[in-house]
RNA sequence: GGCGGCAUCGCCAAGUGGUAAGGCAACGGUCUGCAAAACCGUUAUUCUCCGGUUCAAAUCCGGAUGCCGCCUCCA
């Protein structure tokens, strides 16, 4: 099976083969903390947490790479906002990154490096730009010249005559051409500052992760990714500036997601339309965002809606209790799983939808059809069927697996839920048993009627109840707050 | 103004030359006191429109319309 990754640089889907055999040097842009995270960053998190599952999957050895900008005009803006040292901003928020990307299964990285730590290869590398001709200086700034890099747009698939005429790039008069960016910003008094040999200041946005993915990864390296926004500027002059110091291949495959709106609306920060993490899992299982996240291709926007989150929260619990079922045919047996064909075809045509550039939503697809299949076998009773069902059981939690799904304990997810849900109506477990048992008194009697508005009355609360041939058993059923 | 992307059932969504996956919703059935859950079945001769290439097009080419992104910090 090969894999095959569409690269941003071609504009096409590529075979996909690593530098070295085996392995694979793949980086992605992390966050600037100054703020917490937005389900956006959830996006990009989840995209690539996939990427990363599936390439090890695959046998690969991955070497993973995902920095913190902890150093830029915005954590010194929020710095002076709220009156505590610039140091202390990042800190906050890399400790608020990682409790929401734990929270969302997503895996940490081999390396999590932080611009700050590597402020002397940053240094190294302004100093080899001048060397060669791609940077000058004015004003204590550092500026590297676009014209200076023959590549320059190849990317981002544009041409400086194109951006000239774009017109939208501020004038500054400092600049040679108004599209060159800083490399090193001299620093005004009481910002933070680093010592140079081209006068006191701090880095441009763009260089640490020119460093420090060459620093962990090597020259070149195979995979660099991260958000379509990151496509112009950040991902454009962070390679020119890299392959002009060094002379040769930056990245072979550049991988970008696509947005996240919410209700066919931009999120951004002034609409004040954005939905951060936290916000999110207060709600909803951070599964659901997974799932929402998968059942789209990568790369295209996904519109985030109220509707679709319940739609994939309904979905995924559906899940959880296919996997319950399942575990239930086995309780107390000792199963020695026998093969079932049709699992293995599924988990076959998984991997190949996984290889065409991850085609998640594809992918998905099966795992429901090996749902279909564990249910139907779990509803003909047949004892003869249990080893099936354990072998199909452990392919659909594998496949699940690969996509970072279905983590959490079916039991113990629903009594998490069940506390939860109860305890936001103010309502608690003794309520429902109660009256459930006083339904039971009434289905005794034939009084249906009784036992009919019971049951109506707990669905209205978001209580629902099913009679199954083992007694009344009730779920939540996930109501809007 | 420049560059790029998208348009597939009521909704979400896969499908880049070989005759329309999947999910949600809806409807019918099995089961049930009735439901629910689960399963089975039904639901796009058709892929925004117009033209072209081809034995064959949702898929390629040209045009029209509509939506969106980037060009400024942004995942």
């Amino acid at each position: 099976m090969a894999l095959k990754v569409y690269n941003t640089v071609s504009g096409k889907k590529e075979d996909f083969k690593p530098l070295e055999e085996g392995k694979v040097k793949f980086y992605v842009c992390g966050v600037t903390v100054y703020d917490h995270c937005h389900i956006g960053h959830a996006r990009s998190g989840i995209v690539f947490d996939t990427i990363y599952r599936y390439l090890k999957t695959k046998g690969y050895d991955v070497t993973f790479v995902k920095n913190f900008t902890d150093i830029d005009d915005k954590i010194i803006r929020k710095s002076l906002a709220e009156n505590i040292p610039w140091q202390e901003v990042g800190e906050k928020y890399i400790k608020s990154y990682y409790e929401d990307m734990d929270a969302l299964n997503i895996l940490r990285p081999t390396h999590a490096p932080r611009a700050t730590e590597h402020i002397g290869e940053m240094i190294e590398l302004v100093n080899t730009l001048l060397k060669k001709g791609h940077g000058y200086i004015v004003d204590g700034d550092v500026y590297f010249s676009v014209d200076s890099f023959r590549g320059y747009g190849q990317l981002s698939k544009r041409s400086l005559d194109d951006m000239m005429a774009g017109a939208r790039v501020e004038v500054d008069e400092k600049k040679k051409n108004p599209l060159d960016f800083a490399l090193w910003k001299s620093s005004k008094e009481g910002e933070p500052s680093w010592d140079a040999p081209f006068g006191n200041g701090r880095p441009g946005w763009h260089l640490e992760c020119s460093v420090m993915s060459t620093k962990y990864l090597g020259n070149p390296f195979d995979i660099h990714g991260g958000g379509k926004d990151l496509v112009f500027p950040h991902h454009e002059n962070e390679r020119a500036q890299t392959e002009a110091a060094t002379g040769i291949k930056f990245v072979n495959y550049w991988i970008h997601n696509g947005f996240v709106n919410i209700d066919r609306e931009k999120m951004s920060k002034s609409i004040g339309n954005t939905l951060l993490i936290k916000d999110f899992i207060k709600d909803y299982h951070p599964e659901v965002l997974r799932l929402f996240f998968l059942s789209t291709h990568y790369r295209s926007p996904i519109d985030y809606s109220e509707k679709s989150i319940e739609d994939a929260n309904n979905v995924l619990h559906r899940l959880y209790y296919t996997q319950e079922r399942a575990l239930e045919t086995q309780k107390g047996k000792t199963v020695n799983p026998a093969r079932y064909p049709e699992a293995d075809e599924l988990q076959n045509k998984f991997y190949e939808a996984m290889d065409d550039d991850f085609n998640t939503a594809l992918a998905l697809s099966y795992i429901f059809e090996l749902s279909k299949n564990i249910n139907k076998m779990v509803d003909d009773k047949d004892e003869g069927l249990i080893p099936l069902i354990a072998y199909a059981n452990a392919v659909f939690l594998s496949l699940s697996d690969t996509l970072g799904l279905l983590k959490d304990d079916p039991g113990a997810l629903e009594a998490r839920e069940k506390v939860h849900h109860l305890s936001r109506i103010g309502l608690d477990v003794s309520f429902v048993e109660n009256t459930i048992n006083e339904r039971i008194e009434a289905r005794k009697n034939k009084d249906y009627r009784k036992s009919d508005e019971i049951r109506a009355m707990l669905l209205e609360k978001g209580i629902l109840l099913l009679d199954t041939p083992k007694g009344t058993e009730w779920r939540i059923k996930h109501i809007v707050p």
